[in-house]
RNA sequence: GCGGACGUGGCGGAAUGGUAGACGCAGGGGACUUAAAAUCCCUUGAGCUUGCUCGUGCGGGUUCGAGUCCCGCCGUCCGUACCA
């Protein structure tokens, strides 16, 4: 239920002393009218334009950290705007409640799970509130409640009848010392993070869901995309990763042929050797009789699953001593075992080309393999050597047969068209995307409901018996998923034949989570998901804002998502993110000593140390401390600041402002404590120039009133555009000529604009000066500032006169000035004959209305 | 390794290929004050000959004109499929 906006409010009046705005006081009473009011809940029912503003739902890790502050003044800020601007705002909040922190808490602290996560939430709720945030809170959700994760199994369900889950198995980092899986990030150099040891890949039958099958429409849907940054999209074109190739055939000397997957079919005469992955069938035969192989494919095993750590291992094979004829040379290629071939990717199996692929030629280079160039600059550059690297760029074919002379690209489809005449190969389509795996051996998830039976496999857990529910009675005393050492819970009858069976034990991927909770804060039915037509109605999101770091997986995952459930008739909706923006990190310098003892560097928070203008020294020994590097905020580096404390001692729109201020948004934001002095300062500045309005006051000043509306217009635009610094700077310079301006209609006019324009990002200061000057209502509900369109253009413009290209005069012109008045006011100039120094005008370039540039 | 971005005064940054440094912070000088805080005013890229030269990470190029476009480097950051 929304509140009746033309309702005028009662709202207590301005603190007692009124040459200071006393944030303590204000904040948390005006924080307190929004809630009474309701003035932040969406009104599924209104007949207002809608705006769905969303950022990305934080992670319940403890307390809120700066990183969030930002995050959500930014869609703050949009929110109230587009909430004066006469939109029906959603802007909700919830929390991405399970994840791989909980149990680390659980097992350091030995809180549960549950516990811990919860009381995290409230700590945070409570910490967002004082910021006074325009939040619905009605629709808060956390995924880690059944009534979440229940729909998000039927879901999953869902997606199962229609083919696109499946299991197969699928290499995990295992720790041989603790016996459980590792998570990339607790495999450190190799080793598992608690117990030291050499983690090993091992396969495990795991859960997928069928992304694959939608790398076209992934793909093809960026191009809809236009109010996405392009680096995100490129980003996610390329891990997409469409490739066309030619997948083809060796024959082998044992009588055997290999697949091979290639992207570059033109370089075939260029081959030297064949590699094959160490999980290939291939491999796996040669080991059978061969303990050198063996042990080579264990050594393969070693280390952990991450491409980065693939890609830059040595590169490591094994002569299988197995040859493979080359389909135009038929000259005999040896066939290899391979570390840096993926099983995941084409076949698992590649013709090397050394002189092209930089892994090839470090391979080649430690096997001393031959090296031919087959791509020149020119078909007369046959013979140049190499520079100790592959050249993997365009040019021409040689040393290549029937191909020498031809580009790159006509080459490939030669290649190609004679592999197809030959029937040993053909063109193909490979995608650098894998299916995604959502299977994790993991207590604090949603449990995957499905039921092993021995009679009749794997049977999904009927719709009317979800949610399946995660067990409170669970230990964390020893390593591994508290699920499959549960006395009772995963025992249960098989739903189809009732024959004693058991129940999943691996939860699903958070990303699951993350993937449709924008679906669910449109509408919250008890009994399903959610309304289609509640989704119809708000969705697609209208701008979605978070980190960068969420570029590819979680923005893929969501858009896939999203996709699955329109394709299979759950919603109508195909992008989920019309337009996103991804913020930069809230940074600040690190302080630290080297501690003699061990030569580490012991790090001290800033509220440790007194910043003085050349370094900084330890307020406990007044000794100097090293002043490091300005980088992200992180608890080993103790260079955080806690929201909470600013929040104290400056006031909510302090800390609003600070986050808006200077940096640009998608950029870094260096934390300082004289820039948040700097904002406070400013909060009380616009308090005195509020109390400045008068009601009363005559005259005009047309200039104010042209710089009033100019700056309202620009800093809409600004604001939608997400360019909040851009804003901060245009109220500061309309806050600069109101103090000059004398007292007039104008003046208080401008004032009270002023005061419009700023009450996004600093609400309750907005809220009590409104109450000040007798503003009717609340500022929250009040309407943006409208603009005479006439004023938006100066009549007077600065023309630019440039000799050679070089400023030499400016001239003041009426706009519109003639071309060739421009040009003779230029040559009028004393400054420009000076510069000109005798010399002839050859060339006159006027931009009118900008700029005249005499070329002599 | 691969993919993507970013680099401008002491600092954060502004600038549809068209006046580089808007706006803020910090600094310097002054006013007010017994004093301080607060506030207000002036000033602040570098160099020199005071109206000129240099100046947007480095090296080239395109253009009448480049912070902006192109090529090649260097540095930093993000992601790399089980951190969220």
């Amino acid at each position: 239920m929304t509140a009746d906006r033309s309702d005028p409010v009662p709202v207590n009046a301005a603190t007692a002393e009124p040459s200071r705005f006393d944030a303590a006081s204000a904040d948390v009473r005006w924080q307190r009218a929004w809630d009474e009011r309701q003035c932040f809940r969406a009104d599924d029912r209104s007949t207002r334009p809608r705006s769905y503003i969303l950022e990305m739902f934080p992670y319940p890790s403890g307390r809120i950290h700066i990183g969030h502050v930002r995050n959500y003044t930014m869609g703050d800020v949009l929110a109230r705007t587009k909430r004066m601007q006469g939109f029906e705002v959603l802007h909700p909040m919830g929390w991405d409640a399970f994840g791989m922190p909980a149990e680390n808490a659980a097992m350091d602290k030995g809180v549960h799970p549950g516990g811990w996560t919860r009381e995290n939430i409230a700590t945070m709720k409570a910490q967002l509130k004082r910021l006074g945030f325009a939040l619905d809170w009605s629709r808060e959700l956390a995924t880690c409640e059944p009534e979440y994760y229940g729909h998000e199994q039927a879901l999953f369900l869902d997606l199962y009848a229609a083919g696109l889950v499946y299991r197969r198995e699928s290499a995990v980092n295992w720790d041989p010392v603790d016996q459980t899986v590792l998570a990339n990030e607790q495999v450190i150099d190799g080793r598992g993070w608690r117990s030291g040891a050499v983690v090993e890949k091992r396969k495990l039958n795991q859960w997928f869901l069928k992304i694959t099958d939608f790398a076209d429409e992934l793909l093809d849907g960026l191009e809809t995309l236009d109010k996405w940054p392009d680096k995100v999209r490129l980003m996610q074109a390329n891990w997409i990763g469409k490739s066309q190739g030619l997948q083809f055939r060796f024959d082998l000397s044992n009588g055997g042929v290999v697949d091979v997957y290639t992207t570059r079919p033109d370089t075939i005469f260029g081959a030297s050797f064949v590699a094959v992955a160490a999980d290939h069938p291939i491999a796996q035969a040669v080991a059978a009789g061969n303990p050198a192989a063996q042990e080579f494919i264990a050594l393969c095993k070693q280390g952990g699953t991450t491409a980065a750590e693939l890609e830059t291992a040595e590169k490591l094979g094994f002569d299988t001593g197995i040859v493979a004829r080359h389909p135009f040379s038929e000259a005999d290629l040896p066939v290899f075992i391979a570390n840096f071939v993926l099983m995941e990717y084409g076949t698992g199996a590649i013709m090397a080309v050394p002189g092209h692929d930089q892994r090839d030629f470090e391979f080649a280079t430690k096997y001393a393999l031959p090296i031919i160039r087959v791509v020149a600059a020119s078909a007369d550059a046959a013979d140049q050597p190499f520079a100790g690297e592959a050249e993997a760029g365009d040019g021409v074919l040689v040393n290549s047969d029937f191909l020498n002379g031809q580009p790159v690209a006509d080459a490939k489809a030669a290649v190609i068209a004679r592999a197809e005449a030959g029937g040993w190969g053909e063109g193909k389509t490979v995608w650098r995307l894998r299916d995604w795996g959502v299977s994790r051996q993991r207590y604090w998830g949603t449990p995957i409901p499905f039921i092993h039976c021995d009679a009749c496999g794997v049977v999904p857990v009927p719709k009317d018996r979800l949610p399946v529910i995660l067990p409170d009675d669970v230990d964390f005393e020893t390593p591994g998923n508290p699920l499959v050492r549960h006395a009772t819970w995963k025992h249960v009858p098989c739903p189809q034949c009732g024959a004693p069976a058991q129940r999943e034990t691996d939860t699903l991927d958070t990303f699951v989570d993350s993937s449709w909770y924008f679906l669910r804060f449109a509408s919250q039915p008890a009994d399903r998901p959610f309304d289609p037509d509640a989704i119809a109605k708000w969705l697609p999101v209208e701008q979605y804002i978070g980190g960068i770091e969420h570029a590819i997986l979680h923005l893929l995952y969501a858009r896939f998502w999203t996709r699955a459930l329109e394709r299979i008739g759950k919603i109508a909706v195909k992008e989920p993110f019309a337009s996103l923006f991804t913020q930069g990190m809230v940074t600040h310098e690190t302080y630290s000593r080297v501690d003699p003892a061990n030569g580490q560097p012991v790090f001290f928070s800033p509220a440790e140390v007194e910043r003085i203008a050349e370094g900084a020294t330890l307020r406990a020994d007044g000794g100097a401390v090293e002043v490091g590097r300005v980088i992200k905020m992180s608890k080993s580096k103790k260079n955080v600041v806690d929201p909470d404390e600013i929040v104290a001692t400056y006031g909510a729109d302090a800390i609003r402002w600070f986050m808006l201020s200077d940096s640009p948004p998608e950029r870094d934001l260096p934390w300082s404590e004289a820039g948040i002095e700097g904002c406070a300062r400013f909060v009380q500045r616009l308090w005195r120039l509020f109390g400045q309005f008068e009601g009363a006051a005559l005259g005009k000043n047309e200039a104010l009133d042209r710089k009033r509306d100019q700056t309202v217009a620009a800093a809409a635009e600004d604001i939608a555009a997400l360019s909040f610094n851009k804003a901060v700077a245009r109220i500061y310079e309309l806050a600069n000529a109101i103090d000059k301006a004398a007292p007039s209609a104008s003046r208080s006019q401008a004032i009270r604009t002023l005061l419009l324009l700023v009450a996004p990002m600093m609400p309750h200061l907005a809220e009590e000066a409104w109450a000040l000057i007798g503003g009717e209502g609340l500022v929250a509900e009040a309407a943006w500032p409208s603009v005479d369109p006439a004023l938006l253009v100066d009549d007077q413009v600065t023309v630019a006169i440039q000799v050679k290209g070089k400023l030499r005069d400016t001239l003041s012109v009426p706009k519109g000035t003639a071309r060739e008045k421009l040009e003779a006011l230029a040559l009028a100039s004393d400054k420009v004959q000076r510069a000109l120094d005798g010399a002839e005008v050859k060339k006159v370039i006027v931009v009118p209305d900008r700029l005249v540039n005499l070329v002599a």
